[in-house]
RNA sequence: GGAGAGAUGGCCGAGUGGUCGAAGGCGCUCCCCUGCUAAGGGAGUAUGGGGUUUAUAGCCUCAUCGAGGGUUCGAAUCCCUCUCUCUCCGCCA
């Protein structure tokens, strides 16, 4: 959410640097209902003063014994005029509210304008990727070849865009959790946090999913009650998207100290995507999943370290493609492609040769205050005064995709896949997957 | 799911219709006093919004005592609904 002083001063501006990002602000309406609550504001306010005093001077009247019925005659209308009032005002500032809740984050100034991602920078490439002399196979037919992934029993099970992994492969998916884990925990001072994967609303709206967002999650209703109606009045969850909504939302409605900070949290949790409006891209295999597995890195700083915060965030990224040696490019998004939540945002790519192409396998943004506004996530100054923390988050990574790019980049003329060197401990010493594990 | 109890400022805790945004204590901040063993005295110490303003200074003002609604000239206090917490029972990983 943007600041509504910035958009009371400085609209001209703010809607330029929105454009950037191809979003039109409703500059006629905002301006009609500001000028409609400013007078309801100042009237309304005006009543509850003077319903105040005369309630006030009533009291003390009564107190001395003194007869009030000439008070109470002159001030009959006042409740019904202060209620309407009231009424309109709270019907404006909803309106508002809602024009504020569907803008997204101003854009940082270093980001390249843009409209979609092939106009996001690249800044740097870490390792060539491997020349085969073989027939390379892509991760759906490795894995099916080994018997230890298949998409058919998921479909039965649950429907396209999921998956079933066996044996060794449901294994080293394990491994690869543990192992960011450990490295984030151990290396990059990050404490684990685990969360709920069931979420409220509150939170959603928190980290900006919504209200604009809700066709890509899932809700999910207690009971399971198949009643329309009661649905919707009922209270119900989401199930989380990434783990960036339950742990960024732990600061919400805090006021933190400011020796507290930075708060570092990495937690690994199962993502829900219904990624509605991408049907028909990436149909096959895993790189697409309405379920998948993903390690968490999320930081909560001084707005001023915010920036050296994402940077530090993105190398903790890094760092894992490193030491399982997988090629990679990070990417600065554009102003078109960035989230809506976000004010910079730098994608780590991974090579997946069968594809012969990076795909994004991390996410690192620095949103600044616009979720900590959302949620009132604010921290005591040096001067004792409250103010917005900047909130950060980042994929370290998308363990589902981690592992394609395993199976795609490791992978042997015989069909088996070689296993990192640094996974190997955390796979009982095995060296490679082939028809010989189960 | 059943029965009961509760929710007040950073914490503890008073307050059952009227100068209550809220006593008292603890903690914290500043000042004073005292050179001697965690002493004493004083002051301050919630958050958000609006108006005014160059100003996130000052001044004026509104709201907030779990949330929402109601009664009333007036609600922390009365009524209703909901949420959450605790205790006991049931069920359960």
């Amino acid at each position: 959410m943007l600041e509504i002083h910035q958009l009371r001063t400085d609209l001209e501006n703010v809607c330029k640097i929105l454009a950037k990002r191809d979003f039109s602000f409703p500059v006629a309406s905002f301006n009609s209902l500001e000028a409609d609550r400013k007078a309801i504001q100042t009237y309304t306010q005006e009543l509850q003063a003077k319903r105040n005093a005369v309630s006030k001077s009533i009291g003390i009247a009564k107190n001395k014994g003194e007869d009030v019925t000439v008070i109470l005659t002159e001030v009959a209308d006042l409740g019904d005029k202060l209620k309407q009032a009231e009424v309109q005002l709270e019907q404006v500032q909803n309106k508002l509210q809602q024009i504020l809740l569907e803008v997204p984050n101003l854009p940082h100034e270093s980001v390249p304008v843009g409209s979609n991602e092939t106009d996001n920078v690249e800044i740097r490439r870490w390792r060539k990727p491997r020349s085969f002399d073989f027939e390379i196979k892509d991760h759906v037919c490795i894995g099916e070849g080994l018997g230890l992934l298949d998409f058919e029993t998921a479909t039965k099970l649950s429907g396209a865009r999921f998956n079933v992994m066996k044996g060794e492969l449901a294994h080293l998916h394990r491994a690869l959790t543990q192992f960011m884990l450990d490295t984030h925990t151990q290396m990059h001072d990050y404490t684990e946090a685990y969360v709920p994967y069931l979420i409220n609303s509150e939170s959603l709206q928190g980290t900006g999913q919504l209200p604009k967002f809700e066709d890509d999650s899932f809700a999910v209703y207690p009971g399971g009650s198949s009643d329309s109606k009661k649905q919707e009045n009922s209270p119900h969850y989401y199930l989380i998207p990434t783990a960036e909504v339950p742990v960024t939302n732990m600061v919400r409605d805090k006021i933190l100290s400011a020796k507290q900070l930075p708060l570092k949290f990495v937690a690994h949790t199962p993502c829900f995507r219904s990624e509605a409006g991408s049907y028909g891209r990436d149909t096959r295999g895993l790189i697409r999943q309405h379920q998948f597995d993903k390690v968490e890195l999320v930081q909560i700083v001084h707005p001023q370290q915010s920036y050296e915060a994402l940077e530090q965030l993105v190398s903790h990224a890094e760092k894992i493609l490193q030491q399982l040696e997988l090629p990679y490019r990070v990417m600065t998004l554009c102003t078109g492609d960035m989230g809506f939540s976000a004010a910079k945002t730098y994608d780590i790519e991974v090579w997946l040769p069968a594809q012969n192409t990076y795909r994004e396998i991390s996410s690192c943004s620095n949103c600044e205050a616009f979720q900590a506004r959302r949620m009132h996530a604010r921290f005591r100054n040096e001067k004792g005064s409250t103010t917005l923390l900047h909130t950060l988050n980042g994929s370290g990574l998308a363990v589902g995709r981690t592992l394609v790019a395993i199976l795609e980049n490791y992978q042997n003329a015989d069909g088996s896949v070689s296993i990192p060197t640094i996974l190997q401990p955390y796979m009982n010493g095995i060296k490679q997957l082939d028809q010989n594990v189960k």
